[in-house]
RNA sequence: GGGCGAAUGGCGGAACUGGUAGACGCGUUGGACUCAAAAUCCAAUAGUAGUAAUACUGUGAGAGUUCGAUUCUCUCUUUGCCCA
């Protein structure tokens, strides 16, 4: 028998299902739809491990499913526009376009060389006019619907990269690309309402039974909703001011109030404007960063004014009006009442400005002098110290108590607030989709009219300048709209824009009027399983539900909310890392080991290596792992099986050379049982009956099915090494070859979702149809005749007793008593109780 | 600081709704084959005691519920992720 030789039966395969489209698919209402979809790469040059992964993860489903009788759908496509193309683009001084189309290139070969069953038919490139027309279109329905506007905002400014960056993008008050410090910047931007569905964002949740739990936590702490009340603070004082309005969750501590704090942006600080020490504070508070971690972690400072609020319950209670650093003019209304005793901000703040801090709320076993030191209160308690709120049970009652009073005396209004915010979308960049917006000579908004889509990106431009390379496009620029002359915008959009609504491209790639077809959507969506990366948990899963809401809205033929049926997020691939001494990091080719403990570099025993902590795979610290030249050594069924194998899809998995050498060993271990098989099945049909190779095939699929469905594919491996263990033990006896066949190729079309080469070449091998049908099992089979009873004396196991199947308790215990090993256990006792499991355990208590 | 999770042999990890803890793989050890090595095959492998049958201990620590707890409840420790 020869050898299994991966390369040539990989790529026979991969051509045979290129030739007949295998995995193409049509629409077909007749059949049940099953939508898989993974999250598309950015083609960034190559794939990696994680690609190999999250793509064998959604292809082992696709493929199961298919076989289940399922239409699939299974795409794949590129999410091509982005920062690194133009970055590349400019350091080799190319065209973004052609940077990305060589890597798309590069990559889908890559992708096809797994056996991925993707329809390649439907791939889309987000970065080609044929998807981001559409796109266009869809930011001008978003416009007329009133979704989209445009206003002056602080933006995270990263000098670097000179480009906007979303609060996400900044990382320790760091960009999240360029690493350098985020300045604080005034700019006319385009953004989605996505503020508008917080509360059906934040509902819809509820429904989706098929997320894991913690990314639906995750989105619900981003959405933030918070109950609380707007309260208006009369303000004395020589400004023509009269009012302040700020938002409290905490309106039941009104009596601790302290002082009043407000924003260096808010409405107010134009009358400070012109004073130097105020302008000297503001540039202080920019210092101190933007982030909420940063203002929660920074020392708190103010800067007094003149102007006193009034208690609006005592209004004889007068105290300062402070700005302050920790207030943000996008959280409420920039202005926040503080009570020291009962928030660790306020309370900071209070300290070092020597603020009175009255407690209001105490423990329930506290008395009337409970004072609040260093740390501020924040548990359940009782309020006190409070006149009419006196009693009221803190936090819940007491807040809505508070707000009944308020709101019968017209002093402040019950007030649902969110913590989300708008999505601001524009990007200083040129490798994106260009926002369908110009401006006329008065710099009023004109749309673009429909007619006159898509808006094209320039090609063949000089991107080495500052700043946005499209604004430097002077006759790109000019534009005619009903005879007048406009300029065009400059500004591009978020990718996220782009991802979040690919999915429906996919179920209509190649519709050319509208981005999608209807009776498309109607039969594809929601996609059934999402899998990628928890790492986008927040952000692109809450657009893309955005999205579809915005879709939605005022759409009466449109009627899907949710895009995501269910969610799968797959952990990372790690490897060990290396440096050397002089802390420079070492890539795994770069070392060697003769012991496999202690490591140096290559060819250089003197020069040690030091082994640090196995972290997830990444350039930066070069402990990555090519997966082409994997699949070159191995083959991409051996690598599946190896991605798959070591540890819960959901949890990091640790890349190890040798477990990939076993994946490698077992399917050539694999093929020498399949000659032993096959020299089996050509000898007679000998009258002896295989029923323990088909109890145990049909055990096996029972167990492969029950562990598909709950995304075990680890524990999947496991039990194919069983079953190949326990048939390489049979094939020694006797067997009946036409059981031996029916059941062997029941075994390889459970294996062909997840080696599909190895496991059709067999098939084929033995003439078998390759496009198997998923098993049936046969429910007789999976029945024991037998029972092995666990004998437990006194809740400890004391014997295993072989009898038949469903006798009774009775005549359990009899044949317990009689059972030589363990019969003289109850010599001299009594049997007190006994707890019976029906063919499976008992548990005798004896005294 | 808050939220969510996790902790099982030398390692990765199994154990469906409480019912045989350690499946399966890696590693290690011993053996076979070989002049030798690699590859391959066979066997052993939680710990302690014992030649062995077997006994006792054992799922981060401590308590609780239960005939019975890796699984449920509470407290604690360590750790990961997310948010601040």
């Amino acid at each position: 028998m020869e050898r299994y030789n991966f390369k040539t039966v990989e790529s026979k395969w991969q051509s045979f299902w290129s030739e007949n489209n295998s995995f193409k698919v049509k629409r077909d209402n007749n059949k049940k739809k099953f939508y898989c979809l993974e999250m598309f790469p950015y083609p960034s040059g190559k794939i990696h491990m994680g690609h190999v992964r999250n793509y064998t993860i959604g292809d082992v489903l696709s493929r199961y499913k298919k076989m289940q009788g399922y239409n699939v759908l299974h795409p794949m496509g590129w999410d091509s526009f982005g920062m690194p193309a133009e970055n590349a683009a400019r350091e080799n001084n190319l065209d973004p376009k052609i940077w990305t189309e060589k890597n798309i290139l590069v990559m889908k070969n890559q992708l096809k060389k797994l056996g991925l069953s993707i329809d390649w038919d439907r791939e889309i490139s987000t970065c080609s006019e044929d998807y981001y027309k559409h796109q266009q279109l869809f930011f001008l329905e978003l416009f007329d619907k009133g979704l989209v506007y445009r206003k002056e905002n602080y933006v995270n400014w990263d000098p670097v990269d000179e480009t906007v960056l979303a609060n996400e993008q900044v990382i320790d008050g760091k960009g999240w690309r360029s690493g350098a410090n985020v300045e604080r910047k005034k700019l006319n931007q385009w953004f989605f309402n996505i503020s508008k569905f917080s509360e059906d964002l934040l509902g819809g949740l509820e429904k989706l039974d098929d997320w894991p739990n913690k990314v639906k936590v995750m989105q619900k702490n981003w959405i933030g909703k918070s109950f609380g009340c707007e309260i208006n603070f009369k303000i004395e004082g020589s400004l023509p001011i009269n009012e302040i309005k700020c938002f409290t969750t905490r309106p039941d501590t009104l009596y601790g109030f302290s002082f009043l704090a407000v924003s260096v942006d808010h409405p107010l600080s134009k009358y400070f404007n012109d004073k130097k020490d105020f302008l000297e504070f503001k540039k202080q508070c920019s210092k101190t960063g933007t982030t909420e971690e940063s203002i929660a972690l920074g020392e708190k400072i103010g800067y007094k004014t003149d102007l006193f609020a009034i208690n609006p319950l005592n209004n004889n209670q007068k105290v300062p009006v402070y700005f302050a650093n920790f207030v943000l003019m996008d959280y409420g209304f920039g202005a926040v009442f503080g009570c020291p005793a009962h928030d660790q901000r306020d309370l900071d703040f209070a300290i070092k400005y020597k603020l009175p801090v009255k407690a209001v709320v105490k423990p329930i076993n506290e008395g009337d002098n409970f004072k609040v030191g260093k740390e501020a209160y924040l548990d359940a308690g009782i309020i006190f110290n409070s006149d009419i709120l006196n009693g009221f049970k803190a936090p819940n009652e007491s807040i809505i108590k508070t707000i009944e009073i308020l709101e019968k005396r017209k002093i402040g209004k019950k007030k649902i607030n969110f913590r989300l915010k708008d999505w601001g979308i524009s990007r200083q960049r040129y490798w994106g989709c260009p926002i369908p917006i110009a401006y006329d000579s008065d710099n009023n908004v004109v749309k673009i009219p429909k007619e006159q889509l898509p808006v094209k990106l320039p090609e063949n431009i000089n991107l080495n300048c500052k700043g946005n390379p499209l604004d430097h496009q002077k006759d790109w620029k000019k534009i005619e709209i009903n005879e007048t002359a406009c300029l065009r915008e400059t500004d591009t959009l978020d990718t996220f824009v782009d991802s979040s609504w690919y999915f429906l491209r996919f179920c209509s790639p190649k519709n050319s009027n509208y981005g999608f077809d209807e009776e498309d959507i109607k039969y594809w969506m929601p996609v059934d399983q999402y899998i990628g990366g928890v790492e986008h948990a927040i952000l692109h899963l809450l657009y893309s539900r955005f999205f579809m809401r915005a879709i939605d809205y005022k759409n009466d033929k449109f009627n899907i909310k949710e895009p995501f049926e269910g969610l799968f997020t797959q952990g990372m691939v790690c490897h060990e890392t290396y440096k050397d001494q002089n802390n420079n990091w070492l890539s795994p080719e770069e070392i060697e080991s003769k012991d496999g403990k202690n490591f140096y570099i290559k060819n250089n025993p003197e020069k040690k290596v030091i082994v640090g902590p196995s972290e997830s795979m990444s350039k930066s610290k070069k402990n990555t792992i090519d997966p082409e030249t994997i699949i070159e050594n191995y083959g991409a069924d051996s690598v599946r099986l190896f991605i798959l194998s070591d540890s819960p899809p959901e949890k990091d998995v640790q890349w190890s050379e040798q477990g990939m050498a076993a994946s490698y060993k077992f399917i050539q271990k694999l093929w020498v049982l399949h000659g032993k098989i096959k020299e089996k099945l050509k000898k007679k049909n000998s009258n002896v009956s295989s029923i323990d190779i088909s109890k145990n095939t049909n055990k096996f699929i029972s167990k492969i099915n029950n562990n598909l469905d709950r995304f075990h594919y680890n524990v999947i491996i496991a039990n194919i090494y069983e079953i190949y263990n326990f048939l390489n033990q049979s094939i020694n006896g006797e067997l009946n070859s036409q059981e031996l066949r029916e059941n062997y190729t029941k075994i390889l079309s459970v294996l062909l979702p997840i080696v599909p080469h190895y496991a059709s070449e067999c098939l084929n091998d033995l003439n078998d149809n390759i496009f198997q049908n998923w098993p049936q099992i046969d429910k007789k089979m999976l029945q024991e005749d037998y029972i092995e009873y666990v004998v437990q004396i006194n809740g400890k196991k004391r014997a295993m007793i072989k009898t038949n199947k469903d006798i009774s308790q009775e005549e359990l215990i009899s044949k317990i008593k009689n059972n030589e090993k363990i019969k003289n256990i109850f010599e001299n006792k009594i049997i007190d109780k006994s707890f019976f499991v029906k063919n499976r355990l008992i548990n005798i208590l004896i005294k």
